[in-house]
DNA sequence: CGAAGGCTTTGATGTAAATCAAGATCAGGA
DNA sequence: TCCTGATCTTGATTTACATCAAAGCCTTCG
């Protein structure tokens, strides 16, 4: 089974802190296609919309390279991002007509696509399709978990500093560096994205910024260069909780 | 295959619309065990503790009756419930060694256990339990997502008549009625789990309680019995995107 | 170059929910 | 029966964040 074995050597190309999911995008949709006819590639520009949600949906779909944000929408226009979706990140659902959300690129991105019903056979007949679907489905449940605390709990500023935390790692991760000590990127979102990310109004989280540059936990080159220059620091501003697992 | 017809004329015991899902909980548990040897039972009294973030867990479970809640908690005590487990719904995950969550029985309950490591490899030879949780997953998955939206955008009254509209539903389900017109249930948590679902204080659940019931959304008898006389009202104080499907 | 339109920041003010603080209600046990 | 403690309600006050408003900063496009 050399195929099989090219394909664990590909997934060992790095582990996303984040996600705690194999970030190798190529490698994931190649393995989750198989047969080169049911699958497809789309381009999408920087703010364009993948789809609706309500919208027919005839495909699943992985993320190649890009960004690209779930959002729920009450009637009145009051926004919330559900999902954040990197590359080798999986959206649309086996068994499901339509876009349960909103669907659009941040930045300019590169899906690949498989033919609903074709995939949905290859899900019957591929066991190990389901098997690896359900590890990331958990992931993401586990990630949506966390997310949901930060929405209860956290003030402006703890959500702030974890969601900095968040795109610091797994852009140390898209680099193969551990984020210790001083650690430097872009934010992939505006101000707006950043709030309907975290239950919060762009005053506000431009605010808070304002706030965590003045106390020099970050730093700001422009509105979207951020360098954290201690990285534990972010994490206490982040008020997570540290003893998970150290305890029992 | 008489097994597998039994199967599925068990799972049309009802179809559960809080989280879509086959509610038959003996069946759930005896399809996914099949070898009676791994799988036992567990009983916990209301606000036991079932398993501690951290500990070590050596089995996965499913609900059998009455309901658990997986729970959150930063350093300094502030608490977010992060799932609520009703008969038939799965706690656990394969291929991690300790719990994530606080999993407390809110009511007497009891669960169906599996040890992990005969679970897992069923998972593996037994393709149909990989499928099956997949499913089971991604349900749970839209719940924690219409959740966020809850937690980062709704106002208060709005997230008591949406806890309210969730119990209202799974208790109609049960019962195997929709839920239209006058609907009446015990509610199964205290003000305090309510407040730990919503991300509120408990003094504020209470005022709003009692702000439903002045309005005349609810009538309450005693602190738990709550009726409904119109659901659709209900809904509307909810704040519920309606057009979710219909628009594309 | 200068106007136009996104983003972003910052300030002033308002308000929903948190916090602090009594009491009320109820169930169970001596 | 009356305590005792848990749970719940209600009131007074504070506060974190939202809302409203204005102006600053880039980019780009005429």
């Amino acid at each position: 089974m050399p195929m099989q074995d090219m394909h664990h050597v590909h997934h060992e190309c790095g582990d996303c802190p984040i996600r705690h999911r194999a970030v190798c995008a190529r490698c994931e949709a190649d393995e989750l296609a198989r047969l080169e006819q049911i699958k497809y590639y789309r381009s999408f520009q920087a703010g364009q919309t993948v789809i609706w949600s309500g919208d027919r949906m005839d495909f699943v779909a992985s993320v190649v390279t890009g960004i690209a944000t779930l959002t729920q929408t009450l009637e009145d226009g009051r926004r919330q991002m559900v999902g954040l979706l990197l590359p080798s990140d999986f959206v649309g659902r086996p068994g499901r007509a339509t876009a349960a959300y909103d669907v659009t690129a941040t930045t300019d991105l590169v899906m690949c696509c498989f033919r609903k019903k074709p995939f949905e056979d290859m899900m019957i007949t591929t066991p190990h399709v389901a098997q690896r679907l359900l590890e990331m489905t958990l992931d993401e449940l586990d990630a949506a978990r966390e997310w949901m605390l930060l929405l209860g709990r956290k003030t402006a500023r703890e959500k702030i500093a974890s969601l900095l935390g968040i795109i610091a790692r797994r852009d140390a991760t898209l680099k193969l560096k551990a984020p210790k000590g001083a650690v430097t990127f872009d934010l992939p979102l505006t101000r707006e994205e950043m709030a309907d990310y975290l239950g919060l109004t762009l005053e506000t989280v431009s605010r808070q910024m304002s706030a965590l540059k003045r106390d020099g936990v970050i730093l700001l080159e422009g509105k979207r260069h951020v360098t954290i220059p201690d990285f534990d620091r972010l994490m206490e501003e982040a008020g997570d909780d540290s003893d998970g697992g150290m305890l029992g």
